[in-house]
DNA sequence: CGGGAATGGTTCATTCAGTGAACCGACGGT
DNA sequence: ACCGTCGGTTCACTGAATGAACCATTCCCG
């Protein structure tokens, strides 16, 4: 059914948007379209200036500021990014380590928002990202603020090994997600990348399910198990600040006169 | 010429981005298309996730955070984003203020990174935010790096009043470039916004055309004229720390390595 | 060297996907 | 009860989208 060629073109600038600078046959590789089509879409999302091609002689394509600032100024995401940093930016100061914020996308995370450490030693994600749930402090505190139903729809799925230490075992995870349920904020060692270990806890809507989650990371050595309980509790005490400003519309006003 | 189902498509996609809930009816009308191809198009992109529509009964469309995911993972603006941050945090740990960073887009800039104070009372521009080149610290830094024939053609099309203070006529604007270009940073009281003052400067590429810039924004009762000259050698320093960055291969590895 | 297999890009006949006017049912205000 | 709006649907027409076959380059490897 539906628009087709929109289907494709839409397509062209996901495939893009995983290969960074593509050429064209790739491109129509990976969709199994001919390259005289890949190529009328690229034409067309150049006028758009959506995509541009490198004046180098590999021609290859990649995507413009254009289409993101285009997706960035909207995106249900807007919201809670703009009220999540400010309790963010507290933890940030508190712990002294990298905050992310993150919101589900699919069966996955996508990281929205990040205060950097001050330190030299440090660890991020790049925004955009797409974090997994099974192997990351965010998507722990994710399943752990949803039902059982989706924890175990997750649990039968693939779990993906992301680094050395990743638990690909359902029992496994489901045991750290039991722990961050009793805890009130979860704890990654190393899961999502060797070296790096996070803490974090959900956001909650109004509803009572998870809209998001609020994470610090650091390198192993920083974030060493005596210092879990103080990070957690920091942790959970910034998403449940951000969780109330959710419930309250009043904020979106302040913000809003803030950003201008 | 060239698919024009895509680019309704596209033309959609960024008319829900300016007006964030909108319904069918209305983009229908500012595209000057048949609510039957809009709501085509609506119904493609939300089997591919990349709009959606509200649950209440208005039934207004909204972007996804899949489609800011998507563009926000890859875009030129990641490797300037990446280099950026370290001197970002320095500026931000020695100012204590807002950091911005700004690449342009068109005839605009657009916030691609931030970092924010501590102080409760504070300034900030939301992430893919488009920015007047005439009326920010940002602007201005990006048109005295410019040629002057660039200079010239855009004071020669319409300056828009974006606040009270706002600059509209050219000779002043190219005042304030030609003070920018003397001191080697930018400086824009209250230009953008009423009770907002901001220094900026211009990271040059290795051709020497900028290709983005960095600012520190507070309150005008913080951001006085006695700190211009501390602040704006810092943020000289800083713009000069990620041009020298950006020239250098070798980088790029090595913040891949910290933000795995 | 020199051929072969990539690459990016073009042409063109076939056909099917995209188009908008007219339409429906449901709200919401007067 | 009316009118105007909303979101969404129908359908006949047609021109826009398609991919196989086609260049012109470049680059690699024997």
């Amino acid at each position: 059914m539906s628009t087709q060629s929109v289907v494709t073109a839409i397509k062209v600038i996901e495939t893009i948007s995983l290969h960074q600078p593509i050429g064209l046959s790739d491109i129509a590789k990976q969709l199994d379209s001919s390259k005289a089509t890949v190529l009328r879409m690229l034409n067309t999302l150049k006028e758009l200036n959506w995509v541009a091609q490198s004046e180098s002689r590999d021609a290859a394509w990649s995507l413009t500021i254009h289409a993101y600032a285009v997706t960035a100024r909207a995106s249900i995401g807007a919201n809670i990014r703009d009220v999540a940093i400010g309790p963010m930016n507290g933890l940030q100061l508190d712990t002294q380590e990298t905050v992310h914020l993150c919101v589900p996308d699919g069966d996955a995370l996508v990281v929205v928002e990040r205060l950097d450490t001050p330190h030299v030693l440090r660890a991020f994600l790049a925004l955009g990202t797409q974090v997994p749930l099974h192997a990351s402090a965010t998507g722990l505190a994710f399943l752990a603020a949803s039902t059982d139903a989706y924890v175990h729809e997750i649990l039968g799925g693939s779990l993906e090994k992301v680094s050395d230490q990743t638990k690909t075992q359902p029992n496994s995870v489901w045991q750290l997600i039991k722990e961050s349920r009793e805890r009130g904020y979860s704890i990654n060692e190393e899961g999502l990348s060797s070296g790096i270990t996070s803490v974090g806890a959900a956001i909650v809507g109004s509803a009572g399910t998870p809209v998001g989650c609020v994470s610090i990371s650091g390198p192993s050595s920083r974030i060493v198990a005596a210092k879990f309980e103080d990070y957690g509790t920091a942790v959970a005490r910034t998403a449940r600040e951000i969780s109330d400003l959710l419930g309250q519309p009043w904020v979106r006003a302040v913000i809003a006169t803030l950003s201008e």
